[in-house]
DNA sequence: AACTAACGCGCC
DNA sequence: AAAGGGCGCGTTAGTT
């Protein structure tokens, strides 16, 4: 039995936790201890070796506001005191001690408030897992039917002592939340929003021996599956904040050779105030101007161009790029082009660039859960929204390589997972799951098959997409029976979960008053729109269980991802790997050329670990598409590699 | 002048 | 007949 994830010994199989628990605790103590003694990169096989049911070591931190001292309290792994809070001079040291001594679990109230100011003081081996607090308490709270109540250290300690939630936390939760995080400069801790007088360290003990009570008192398989999610949710915590720490490598030459070559030379800084654009942005302003009658034209305003667009006969709804494209007027293609070049000068420009760029790294700020689902969200520069024709600027340093993989197909794969269905299953076996579905059940038109299977998943029922979900109902009854019982769910006011215990929101207060519908404009509720609003929500429903079965899958992958990298000895001038980008399916790996054949490896092991972690035994196989690569954009086929042929395993 | 809503589009 | 999920961010257009 192997133990990944850095992980808590709960996420295994409760049989065989029993069987290993019971014989004498201390011998295996003692063992442990040994063990551990050795240094890390000796010991690479340790997360798997370790014996379970053992008693974790867990420790609690406490950065003092300034200065580089704190406060450590030993714990049980219920979260009792082992032992006698110890004042520490210097926190990053004293901890990096015990890391490599004990290799404790970090319990601390916010990741996001500690960890970006040890890491520049830690080693680089940096901090194997923690416990969140801030991470863990939702996920606990929606289990509790409390969903979306303020999370923060201030917060759950004011509900464990029965004391009113300050009203700065309850009132619009995640704006008071983020509102504080702007105010209170970087890193303030997040204990500041306890009341006066409140020593942080005991409520953060109390706070979190409360929820190991919590997790624990929960009903097998949720147990489980939330004790899971919220280590790999905390590892995420440690993952968002070395990634803005490390950076994504941008080279600034790059980016300007490529913005030169799509708009022109940069427009001076004067000029930009004064609004005038790059020289072929401004050209083809003037040539669009010129296609639509000549009269003056702001070719961003919707408004203008749609009325330039009628006063040459065509009539347009809006001014949307997938209508555009079926315009037969020389005026398209000049708009469709200009707002391509228009938004990448507006969003991912040199403005951007000064903004977000510094030392030839991209630092945006990830946050973890920031999506009801799991997946992550970013803060500043647009992180998971890089254009692919920008990914040219992300290069690797001189004797580097990136490391670009992504998870093929992984929605269509976690459905396949989530419902044991036998037909889907067969299909993805091969490789290309479209590909089977197609030959299964869809006369080998791939594309058909494709497009029914996400109709399914989003939950579209229009156009050409109606008949594909019939040949999909009769084919795969599982898969289609799990998400239109999700659908039913939704619609019915019900929530719904992801395969690690990730609860979806609850309807909104007016949405259940209204009788599962909202108003419409005028007041009234028509049939139709009850009909709409239940439906909208049911799409919802339908979706979440897949998107948040992936996202646990993804947090399990980088989480094991962070931990094998870290058990990669460091070159000889102690250079590691180090993951720079994280979205949603893919990741990169920042690597020195000569370890990029581990790393590569460790992707793919980490990826089966997840799969085994989240899935258990499933027959379902979640590939990784890994490219090694010396720019992003060289590692195509990202995402789904639908329409681009067969372009497998090049690049290395 | 400052704010908000709606829109549109980048990514998955 | 039709009614595709989730975000961040920049713009215009409308409001205060």
């Amino acid at each position: 039995m192997t133990q990944r994830l850095g992980d808590t010994p709960s996420a295994h199989h409760p049989s065989t936790r029993r069987t290993r628990t019971a014989p004498e605790p201390v011998c295996q103590w003692r063992l442990l201890r040994s063990r551990q003694r050795e240094p890390r990169h000796d010991r690479s096989d340790r997360d798997d070796s370790r014996d379970e049911g053992v008693a974790e070591q867990r420790i609690a931190v406490d950065a003092d506001q300034d200065g580089p001292g704190g406060r450590l309290q030993p714990l049980r792994e219920d979260g009792q005191p082992a032992d006698r809070p110890e004042r520490v001079r210097d926190l990053a040291a004293a901890m990096a001690e015990r890391e490599y001594a004990q290799h404790p679990r970090w319990v601390w109230a916010a990741t996001e408030d500690v960890y970006p100011r040890l890491l520049p003081r830690l080693p680089e081996s940096r901090l194997g897992r923690c416990h969140d607090a801030k991470l863990v308490e939702p996920l606990l709270l929606a289990h509790e039917g409390r969903y979306g109540e303020p999370r923060s250290l201030g917060a759950a300690w004011a509900r464990l002592q029965g004391l009113p939630v300050p009203e700065d936390l309850r009132l619009g939760l995640a704006e008071a939340e983020s509102d504080a995080h702007a105010q209170d400069a970087l890193f303030a801790p997040d204990r500041s929003r306890l009341g006066p007088g409140v020593d942080p360290l005991t409520a953060l003990v109390a706070v979190h021996a409360e929820q190991q009570r919590r997790l624990a008192a929960l009903p097998e398989p949720t147990r489980r599956g939330l004790r899971l999610l919220s280590a790999a949710e905390s590892a995420g915590g440690l993952v968002a904040a070395e990634l803005t720490y490390d950076g994504l490598p941008w080279s600034t030459e790059v980016h300007d050779a490529l913005l030169e070559e799509l708009l022109g030379s940069r427009p001076t800084t004067a000029q930009a105030a004064g609004g005038a654009r790059p020289p072929k942005l401004a050209a083809l302003a003037v040539e669009l101007q010129d296609a639509l009658g000549g009269r003056p034209l702001n070719p961003d305003s919707p408004g203008q161009v749609l009325r330039a667009f009628a006063e040459q006969g065509v009539s347009l709804q809006s001014t949307r790029n997938y209508l555009l494209r079926q315009v037969d007027h020389p005026a398209a293609p000049l708009l469709l082009r200009y707002k391509e070049l228009s938004r990448i000068y507006a969003a991912h420009g040199w403005a951007w660039r000064d903004a977000w760029v510094r030392g030839g790294r991209f630092r945006p700020e990830y946050v973890v859960g920031g999506v009801v689902s799991g997946r992550w969200a970013s803060r500043g520069g647009g992180a998971l929204q890089i254009p692919r024709i920008l990914r040219g600027a992300v290069v690797a340093d001189p004797g580097w390589r990136l490391v670009v993989a992504d998870a093929g197909q992984l929605e269509p794969r976690v459905l396949s997972a989530l419902s044991n269905d036998p037909g889907l299953i067969r299909a993805g076996a091969a490789g290309d799951l479209y590909a089977g579905l197609a030959a299964d059940a869809f006369g080998g038109d791939r594309a058909r098959a494709k497009l029914g299977l996400l109709g399914a998943m989003y939950g579209q029922t229009s156009g050409e997409v109606g008949p594909l979900l019939a040949v999909l109902r009769r084919r795969f009854p599982q898969a289609m029976g799990l998400v239109e019982a999700a659908a039913r769910t939704g619609e019915s006011g019900g929530v719904v979960e992801s395969r690690l215990g990730r609860l979806c929101p609850p309807p909104s207060a007016s949405w259940q008053e209204a009788g599962f519908a909202e108003p419409s404009p005028s007041g009234e509720l028509g049939e139709d729109r009850t009909g709409s609003a239940a439906r909208s929500r049911g799409r919802f429903t339908r979706n979440f269980v897949i998107q948040a079965s992936a996202a646990d899958w993804a947090l399990a992958l980088i989480a094991a991802l962070r931990r094998r990298l870290g058990e990669i000895p460091p070159g000889p001038d102690g250079a590691r790997p180090r993951l720079v980008f994280f979205q949603h399916d893919e990741i990169v790996v920042h690597s020195p050329l000569p370890l990029t054949g581990t790393v590569a490896a460790a992707v793919a092991a980490s990826a089966d670990e997840a799969r085994r972690l989240v899935f258990g035994d499933t027959p379902v196989r979640f590939p990784m598409d890994t490219h090694i690569v010396e720019r992003y954009a060289d590692a195509k086929d990202g995402g789904d590699a639908q329409d681009a042929e067969a372009d497998e395993d090049e690049g290395y």
